[in-house]
DNA sequence: GTTTATATACCGTCTGGACGGTAAAGTGCA
DNA sequence: TGCACTTTACCGTCCAGACGGTATATAAAC
């Protein structure tokens, strides 16, 4: 076909895909080189020839995770119907719906980079920082967007560490009031 | 004079807070025996002694963390006015207290052990489930209080990680509608 | 009240293993 | 043949924990 199949973004690709899974089971700071490289199925020397070092693999893990909440955002927007506080009802929803599946492995990954080196969060500061400021320059009712938004980080951030005290019920309790948040705003 | 100055109470003490300020310092991942014994103005043998691992270390951290918020808002029982949802107020307020001075230790001392060991955070995960059990009894609204808190929860993560894109100003303002959400509940 | 025994608190060294990283030697496709 | 990728073999450092030892305090025995 195109390109080598055992080619450099192939490798990549299972070495952050082992990077990820190795660090949701044995937790971030247990995360080794010699570790990944098994699970990815290469030699560590093979590992260290993708990235050059540890640091430089965690960053991949931050870059990847980024790269793909922002598809998950992206492809939500197309489907979100039109209402009032559109950008948070997007980051909401997106953190919510990831839950299932990868957003644990993503979390775990920012934690297992400030766990080794606090700097690999500057991109994930600046993502922050960008959606602030779009949550100012376009909702209707920033109390509420900000307050939505900042639940939504709670939330996840109790199921990343596996500290939800939350029931199946009492999630969809507060995922539906966190929209009742967003679509009426705070009384008075 | 009465009894050893060089008293373990003491040194537990001293060890703790060193570790403390290390993790803060230097980070979660980096936090090594030998480190914190120099801190603490202790060999290592002696900080061994008085946590036979470094496991026990950081479950030593875990609890005083506990303890701490709990005191912490034990003392502001005594300060909040009365009115709706006063459970989560002192959540909310305990939180938000704590910011300047050892907020930042504590969760980052949660970090270091989670990192190490995610069963270190078995006290917490127990804290969490007690808190929501309150909250679910004695909630005026429960709704409100559980935004409230998973805010507070959202926005303290923010601020531990070095995360938070919010001005003296927009955290003031954050505060503020908790507060609204909590004495009048979200709209309709 | 002095000797003996035991507990408490701490020190400093050593070691074995883990871990990040290097470097030379293949392998196979273009 | 050269280049991209990978393996194998290794090095040096760091670090948790073990261990043998010391000094002071408390208690018990005589």
């Amino acid at each position: 076909m195109f390109g080598c199949v055992r080619g450099r973004k192939n490798s990549r690709e299972k070495i952050l895909d082992a990077a990820a899974e190795l660090v949701s089971e044995i937790g971030s700071g247990r995360l080794t080189l010699d570790a990944v490289a098994e699970r990815a199925g290469l030699s560590k020397g093979g590992l260290l020839y993708n990235f050059p070092s540890k640091d430089a693999l965690l960053q991949g893990m931050i870059q990847r995770m980024i790269d793909e909440v922002s598809a998950e955002k992206e492809a939500l927007r197309g489907q979100t119907a039109p209402g009032p506080n559109l950008e948070a009802r997007l980051c909401t929803a997106t953190m919510l719906n990831m839950r299932c599946g990868n957003m644990r492995e993503i979390a775990n990954g920012l934690l297992a980079a400030s766990s080794e080196n606090p700097r690999l969060l500057e991109p994930v500061r600046q993502i922050i920082k960008e959606t602030l400021e779009r949550l100012k320059e376009t909702s209707d009712d920033l109390d509420a967007s900000l307050l939505a938004w900042l639940a939504v980080e709670g939330l996840s951030n109790f199921e990343i560490h596996d500290l939800s005290p939350f029931s199946e019920q009492d999630r969809e309790r507060i995922v539906a009031s966190i929209g009742r948040l967003l679509n009426k705003g705070i009384a008075e």
